[in-house]
Formats: structure tokens, C-alpha cells, sequence
DNA sequence: TCATACATTTACGTATACATTATAAAATTA
DNA sequence: TAATTTTATAATGTATACGTAAATGTATGA
């Protein structure tokens, strides 16, 4: 049965073969993220499995790293449980962001980028604002993402990267509900600006002030729609 | 070969037959943080199956895990690969903790607790003034992190606490060696009864100010021990 | 000698078979 | 009936078989 070894990949349409293993970690990542694993639900191994068409081994494999990863929960006998998002479990996540993004923009200030490298923050900046003239909710969460993700990344800390990548998903997965109910995000813009500046001035702490600040804001928001509208269990 | 069930456990005299794949894990894990398998080397999977005694399955699955905690790399066809904690490594996982146990910190001076409940930093404090009384370095470092666990723990994010156990085996491996090289550490002591106090007092910016002060502090003596006393490559 | 093509080896990825064991159903007893 | 034991079921944990492909070695030709 070796020639199922691509069947995954044909039937969602991916790009490349990689192994059965990642592909089940994509695909179960996603639907986790759009829902449609609900949250709470419990599934078994051979279930899944036979959905991604694939054996249990691989399966198994892809579990087993999104345990490791906090998205899921396996419980021997009663399958993987997908675990849910309460605003309870946002605020930790928000706090763990704020933190390590907070941190990243005093190491990135310390690092003294030049102009150029600074180019995709100040891209996403710009179709930031583009968006919002366009009141294009979706585009400017894409633009949101990529620069906040820039951030991380001028943080030059591994680390805070893989556990930013680890919980962005989560985020995504929460901001999707809230998008169209949250207030225009016209402060958000001016805040990235004013982050981006101070990390190009090399002024450490003022960059560090100014994210937390963003973060705490952002963080207040959501948490509030999300218990306003009952999400309670994402 | 069922019977080959139990042999590891056996083998190492570990408490209870858990599944092969979470002994495998531990027994990696002890060996990586002992460096018996040394940072950098590589490991085919049927290699390191047959020094634990069980197949290859649950040792891939160990090695997934391990790849998703951070501590080696998967790399077809060259085995899994131990990673190294250089200095450069040290240094991400210093500033990672020392953002979160301070938040853990802030938010513990948030919550309330109990003078009861302090019961157990406290007695790791004392623990930590009796070791130094007796020049005990080694239950002077275990008292230490108990303190640092239990902070953690105040914290009250779960997440948290998951990323510090994740680097906490790692911190270790570092301090096993630093342990005798780092001045007699006095200081630390009053440090902990402070950000202590700070949370009792519900004064929660101090108790973050002052620990973020003490966290700082210890990564700069550690990572300048490591720096000079070459552990490149732990 | 060097580069390239071909053959070989071997580790991995995956499927599958099987052993183990937790749960639930059934049966027994008080 | 309720409680307890037994049995059956089914899902997991593990071993193993095997195809595939990457890395290495070998041979050939320039």
C-alpha cells in the first residue's frame, strides 16, 4: 500500500510531497484553527487516520507533536482531544506574547539594522494602512501578522520565534472571530509606527514601553470580545 | 519480542513501566542533559533503539518530541542530532525565562495568595540560607530551583510553565557547570526574599522589577563563566 | 586525474500485524 | 436492586516488514 503515500497531499491540493508525517501535522493544524476539529472534541487515531488517509503511524507521529505544541491533548483510550481556547487560555497566550514581542523589539533596537532591513516591516506597515482606507478587515490582519512576525524575527532569538510560531496559529485562530467585531484598528498602525521608530533610533527601552503598551491594548480588546460574545470555548 | 516490554525500565532501574515511549524520552533527555550523548553528535534511530532495547517506534517518537522541545534536530539520514548550548543558546533561554518569570512574578502580586500558600517558596529560601551556611552548592542549586518553580507556579499560566519546564532541564545542564566556577551566591538569596516579600505584599511592578534585576544579573555571571571558560559547545 | 553516470547500500518513512490493557457490557451474587 | 466480578471489545503501544530514496562507492570515459 505504498502508493497511498501521496494521497493526502492530492486530496487537499498541497503543494510538494513532504512526508505523510508533516502533512498530517498541516492538516490537522488547520483544521483545528478554521474549527472544524471542534474544540473538545475527542478523536480517535484510526478515525483520523482513514479521514487523512494515511496509516495510523503517521497519524500517531503528527499527535504526538502537536501535544508538544499545546493544541492537543491525547489521551490514551479516549483519543486526541482537540483542546480548547477560552479567554482564559488567550490571556495566557496574549501575556507570553507580550512578553516576548515586547523583549524582541529591546533586542532588535540593540541590534542596529540598517534602513534596509528594516523593508518588509515597513511594507506591512503601509498595507496596514492601505487595509484600512480599503476597510479590508482580512488583508490587514494578513499585514498585522507579517509584521509583528518581522519583529520576532529582528529579535534575533530563536527561541521566542519557535514559540511565537507555536502560538500564532492559536491567535489567528481567536482574531478570526473577532475580526468584524473589534473597533477600526487605527491606533494599531500609529503604534507600529512609533515601535518601528524607536527600533531604528536604537532606543532600547522606549521600544520595549511601546510594544508592551500596543500588546496590553490589544490584549484588553480581544479578551473582552471574546467573554462579551461568549466565546467561551473556541 | 514482547517481552522486551519492560527492559529499559529494567535496564535503568526507572520507578514504573510508563509506555515505552515516555521512557524513552526521559532516558534520552538524561542522557543529552548528562552529555553521555554529546552535543553535536549524531544518532541513527536503529542505534539509539538498540541501546534502549525496544524498536524503532518509540524511540522515533521520543526523538519527535525531543525535535519539538528544542533539545536535538531530525535530520534524515544523519540521525537525530544533539544540540548544542553555547553560550550564544544560554543567552536566548536566559532572556526568555527572565521575561516570564518576572510577568510570573507581576502576576503572582496579583493574585492574593495566602500566607499559607507561600509555604513552600519559603522553605526553599531557608533551604537556600542553610546550603550556603554549609557551602552545599548542589542543594543550594536544587532549593534555588525550587524557588524558581514555585514562582512559576504563582504565576498561575499554565503556558508558562510549560516553557520553563521545557528549558529548565536545559538551565541545569548549564549550571551543573557553572556550579563550582560562579561566586558564592549571597546576593541571590536576599534577591528571593525580596521579590517574596514583594509578592506578599501584592506590590506587583516591584516584585517584577526586582526579579527581572536578579534574573539579569545571573545571566550575565553565567554566560560570562561560560564565555571564559570556553563551553562552547556544551 | 577528474568528472560523471551507474550501482549499491542503508536509513528512513510507512503500513501492517500483533500484544496489551482500559473500558464497558454482562453476569453473578448479596 | 445494587455492587462486584468476569468477560468481551476495542483502541492503543510496539514490533516488524518493506518500499523508497539519499548517500556512498565504483566504474567508465575524457
Amino acid at each position: 500500500m505504498a502508493r497511498a503515500q501521496n494521497s493526502a497531499a492530492e486530496i487537499k491540493g498541497l503543494p510538494k510531497s513532504k512526508s505523510n508525517t508533516q502533512q498530517a501535522l498541516s492538516i490537522l493544524k488547520e483544521l483545528i484553527l478554521d474549527n472544524r476539529l471542534a474544540s473538545g472534541s475527542n478523536h480517535l487515531e484510526s478515525e483520523l487516520a482513514e479521514m487523512l488517509g494515511m496509516s495510523r503511524t503517521p497519524v500517531r507521529e503528527a499527535t504526538l507533536i502537536l501535544e508538544a505544541q499545546g493544541l492537543v491533548e491525547v489521551k490514551p483510550r479516549h483519543g486526541v482531544k482537540i483542546l480548547s481556547l477560552s479567554p482564559q487560555d488567550m490571556s495566557e497566550i496574549y501575556d507570553i506574547l507580550t512578553e516576548l514581542e515586547s523583549l524582541s523589539a529591546e533586542l532588535a533596537a540593540n541590534m542596529g539594522y540598517s534602513e534596509e532591513q528594516f523593508q518588509i516591516a515597513e511594507t506591512a506597515i503601509q498595507k496596514m494602512d492601505e487595509a484600512l482606507e480599503n476597510d479590508d478587515l482580512e488583508a490587514w490582519a494578513v499585514a498585522d501578522e507579517l509584521f509583528h512576525s518581522e519583529l520576532v524575527r529582528f529579535g534575533n532569538n530563536s527561541r521566542i520565534a519557535n514559540i511565537y510560531r507555536m502560538y500564532s496559529d492559536q491567535v489567528r485562530r481567536a482574531r478570526k472571530l473577532t475580526l468584524n467585531l473589534r473597533p477600526k484598528p487605527t491606533k494599531s498602525n500609529d503604534d507600529h509606527r512609533n515601535v518601528l521608530n524607536a527600533i531604528r533610533d536604537g532606543n532600547a527601552s522606549e521600544a520595549q514601553i511601546l510594544h508592551r503598551a500596543h500588546r496590553i491594548q490589544a490584549k484588553k480588546m480581544l479578551i473582552g470580545l471574546l467573554e462579551q460574545y461568549g466565546f467561551n470555548n473556541v
